[in-house]
DNA sequence: TGTTGACTCTCCCCGAAGGGGAGACCTTAC
DNA sequence: GTAAGGTCTCCCCTTCGGGGAGAGTCAACA
């Protein structure tokens, strides 16, 4: 018979971590002297204490661990963890790559990030405009539009509403866009007004501040970034107007979301 | 101005995150309403809002991205967050091919574990036995020559005592042998008995119960589950003798554990 | 004007797997 | 006899928020 300490060098365990195990069952000693409270173990143990450690080791749960020596079989939950384990692994893989960009490129001026942007109704147009700034006049009046058919039709709060470039690759002049607006239910359409449901998306998500004339910088850097970190594009980029004319009067302080969607 | 819960569906964190960066000091309310208490944000926060949710993505704890956001250089930050990620990456590779090697060997007869065994103080001889069962004379022998050289000399405690097979490969006569046990500190030599250190070693372990017979199955089991997960051995294995005859008269409870050095 | 439902506030407890330490008891050696 | 070291139980601590209670606030609808 092992004083714990004793049990404690051969098996490789803490005696915080036996006492542990023992409070989760996973590991009783063999006896316990009742007047002293000393916990006492036999060499016989060890091979279970092996077995324990070999599964933490795994890296499966304490709660795994005992199922499995209660008779479960092991099979399905080291399959379930083997999946897990790789789902760590490619995460792991996306985040070394993005690291090493970010020590590469010294000039990180825009930080992104992975949002899945849920679900939602939107009504929307789709214009040749014959340069950006025509947007300006576009957009607003799509919503007036909207508004006008559907008087009693409410936007969703926060408001979501964005601009999507249809040709796919970059051009000054005759830009096909289209813009959207989320909101509550679906409504009455026009020929030039129509609803849809956008499903749920994940993005990659950047902000850009400033006037708008530097997005194409934004979109560079979020279409290389997606590039060089193994993600795939699945969709036309967004624009989310946040601050803009409307609501601040240096130009500076704009703020515009540019979304990527992907995998 | 936002409140929380719009902020929240903007910046895709929680509301309980929110107060939660709040509180840590990563991302403090553009203002606080002092008679109801809410939290105000603005929209230009969200890029505050994705700088952090970015690093927390990458895996970097609070307190790094604190120190980021104070003014700290995130140069030596993100390299030694990156090398824990590539040792996590390892870890994962050797937990899922034991995982895949459990799953298709479905005779798991031995559990291994990784172990590190402490540097001790032994003292050793070699010999050359005619078979294996001599050992059972030969050994004790040894720790009795030991005692007569230095009678007051104290094993350690628990003991560790263990024998190598010097010739590297399997042999069922004239084996090869050296036999070592921890002592206290060193003590005289004579031709026989020789004092050295062990150095501190990672061993991969299994447990053998039962008579010796059958320990040639441990040895293959160990070498070839150190070949397939990607372990480099680093010295000859050793067998240690936790419950034999001298303590167990059924010879099925014998226990023997095997220790290879890798890496 | 009242009500109702949706938000928001603070405060407290919870997890996973033990680590650290306090205060009390036990064993063993000198 | 005593001093050191081992062991006991009990409590708090870690990370990053999640869940919920009880109370206060806000906005829309009747």
């Amino acid at each position: 018979m092992l004083k714990i300490g004793e049990f404690s060098k051969l098996s490789m365990l803490t005696v915080k971590t036996l006492r542990f195990y023992e409070k989760e069952g996973l590991l009783e000693p063999a006896s316990v002297d009742a007047w002293t409270g000393y916990r006492l173990y036999e060499t016989a143990q060890l091979q279970l204490a092996a077995r324990i450690k070999a599964y933490r080791q795994l890296g499966l749960s304490v709660a795994q661990t005992r199922k499995i020596l209660d008779g479960a079989d092991e099979k399905p939950i080291l399959l379930e963890h083997a999946r897990k384990l790789r789902e760590q692994q490619d995460q792991i893989s996306t985040s070394l790559s993005i690291i090493d960009n970010l020590l590469k490129g010294s000039d990180m001026d825009y930080q992104v990030t992975v949002k899945t942007v849920p679900a939602a109704i939107v009504y929307y147009s789709e214009a040749t405009l014959a340069n950006y700034s025509d947007a300006m006049q576009w957009i607003p009046a799509q919503g007036a539009e909207c508004r006008a058919l559907n008087p009693s039709l409410k936007c969703t709060e926060p408001p979501y509403e964005f601009v999507e470039y249809l040709d796919g690759e970059y051009r000054d002049a005759d830009v096909r866009v289209r813009h959207s607006e989320a909101v509550v239910s679906f409504g009455v359409e026009s020929e030039n007004i129509k609803f849809r449901e956008v499903p749920e998306t994940k993005v990659l998500s950047i902000y850009h501040k400033g006037a708008y004339d530097r997005l194409g910088e934004a979109y560079a850097f979020i279409y290389k970034y997606a590039e060089d970190n193994g993600y795939r594009v699945a969709g036309l980029s967004r624009e989310c107007y946040i601050d803009g004319v409307w609501n601040k009067d240096a130009v500076d302080e704009w703020l515009t979301e540019v979304q990527l969607p992907v995998e």
